[in-house]
DNA sequence: TCGCATTTGTGCGTATTTGCGTGCGTGGGA
DNA sequence: TCCCACGCACGCAAATACGCACAAATGCGA
């Protein structure tokens, strides 16, 4: 049998009965349970099914533990974005403060936080708060008015909050990036807390995909030379070679 | 039976009967009432459903309460909440500054809030601000640490945020209300917050159903003349006659 | 046939889940 | 007043599930 026959089938298994078990689905296809881990890993990330503990579930009915579900599946730069988020969870270390911007790959980003030592997080986006807390991260939240698009916080309270912070590391993500024009976002006061945010942090990193690299947006909120840059696919090759772009 | 499923099953169950006990759950599921317990909890947590003593309600009968105009037996306070929530939701003047304290009493006032003129909400809540946001009020956050069991923020941050405004009017709950000990908190940090934004409001009210009279929690964070209280139901005569006591 | 990449199975240490026991507080009856 | 039933949180131990690393098997082109 055809891995990829075997992926269909174990879609077919998961939308007729609603989920099914890892050892039901080994027997029935003849294979061991690891290589099912792997295959449902694999429908997870193309979003075809919902993997849980224990076995996998259809996507309608997923939404009791993972609720991230919908918001990513409109997304295209899937398994970059996992890739990037992987890369740089592995930057936080024990005991530091940690600034994570709002934004969508930021919030991919939590889920791949590792549990480490000491490790206080703060956030401008009440929706990345309430996942961190569920993740049982110590979590900040900057105070101020809450836009309710972005479910970002602005405004002199959130200003003058992270103006009295210092962070060891943050993660931003950034809506254009170029060379010239450095990191861009649409709406000035979310650039405000972006570029404070970053002024009081000692290792900057900025989080993308690689559609962003040319792109310029209204508002700039650092240079280009502020942040070292994690992505990953079809980088341009001007930006490839710049030493603070890590392509993974 | 995966894990998910059961979770599943006991959303559907609470919705279908509106709400259920532990041992019929466990009997209905083939697991220990230890474990229903747990699930209950990550339910609750994921506000899926409300956790009660003794099992489970549906969401709609624990906030929301809108059109239930079947089952109306359990929950002798659900009325009380609602009618308490009404009367409150209309002090709330145009053209004001209004704090809302964390809390599920509270949580069902956002529900009957009234589009004004020019009124913005502070909370200390993430929870309540994306209610708030959601109805389309202008929203503002208290800073601090979030406290994942309550989704309230407190702290130093929470603390100074909420020492730099001033409250046309305000709404609390309030574990304990009696007439000796006051208004009380079963936590310090967020009694803290209580009393900091009391201070800071000119017009204070506590929001409570009849049941936490002559209860007393751990920390005082007002003395009970310090607000005007809107409760229902069963009120002891001796607070009856009190004239910050309104009973609707 | 050889070399190389991909896939699959296996072993092992770690995490998570679950059931069970204990202790605590509460609220009735006897 | 004592006692018991009940609900619940907490901790422990067994079972299970998981991820990872490495080896074996497989597929494919030269």
């Amino acid at each position: 049998m055809l891995a990829e026959d075997r992926l269909n089938a174990i879609v077919s298994m998961v939308q007729q009965t609603g989920s099914v078990t890892v050892p039901e689905l080994a027997e029935a296809l003849g294979v061991t349970a690891s290589t099912i881990r792997r295959d449902l890993q694999t429908l997870d990330r193309a979003h075809r099914i919902a993997k849980v503990h224990g076995g996998a579930t259809s996507l309608e009915r997923a939404h009791v533990t993972r609720d991230l579900t919908l918001n990513e599946r409109s997304d295209l730069h899937n398994d970059d974005k996992e890739r990037i988020c992987a890369r740089a969870a592995a930057l936080v270390e024990p005991e530091s403060f940690v600034y994570i911007d709002s934004g969508s790959t930021t919030l991919r980003l939590i889920e791949h936080l590792p549990h480490l030592e000491d490790v206080t997080y703060v956030t401008d986006s009440v929706l990345h708060a309430q996942r961190l807390a569920l993740r049982g991260m110590r979590t900040v939240v900057l105070g101020g008015e809450l836009k309710p698009e972005t479910e970002a916080l602005v405004g002199p309270d959130a200003l003058a909050t992270v103006d009295r912070y210092n962070f060891n590391c943050g993660f931003w993500g950034s809506n254009g990036i170029a060379a010239e024009q450095g990191f861009t976002a649409p709406d000035i006061e979310e650039a405000q807390v972006k570029r404070i945010s970053m002024r009081h942090t000692a290792k900057r990193f900025v989080i993308s995909d690689a559609s962003k690299f040319g792109m310029v947006a209204p508002v700039k909120f650092a240079d280009f030379r502020d942040a070292t840059i994690i992505t990953a696919g079809e980088v341009p090759a001007k930006y490839r070679a710049m030493d603070n772009v890590i392509t993974v």
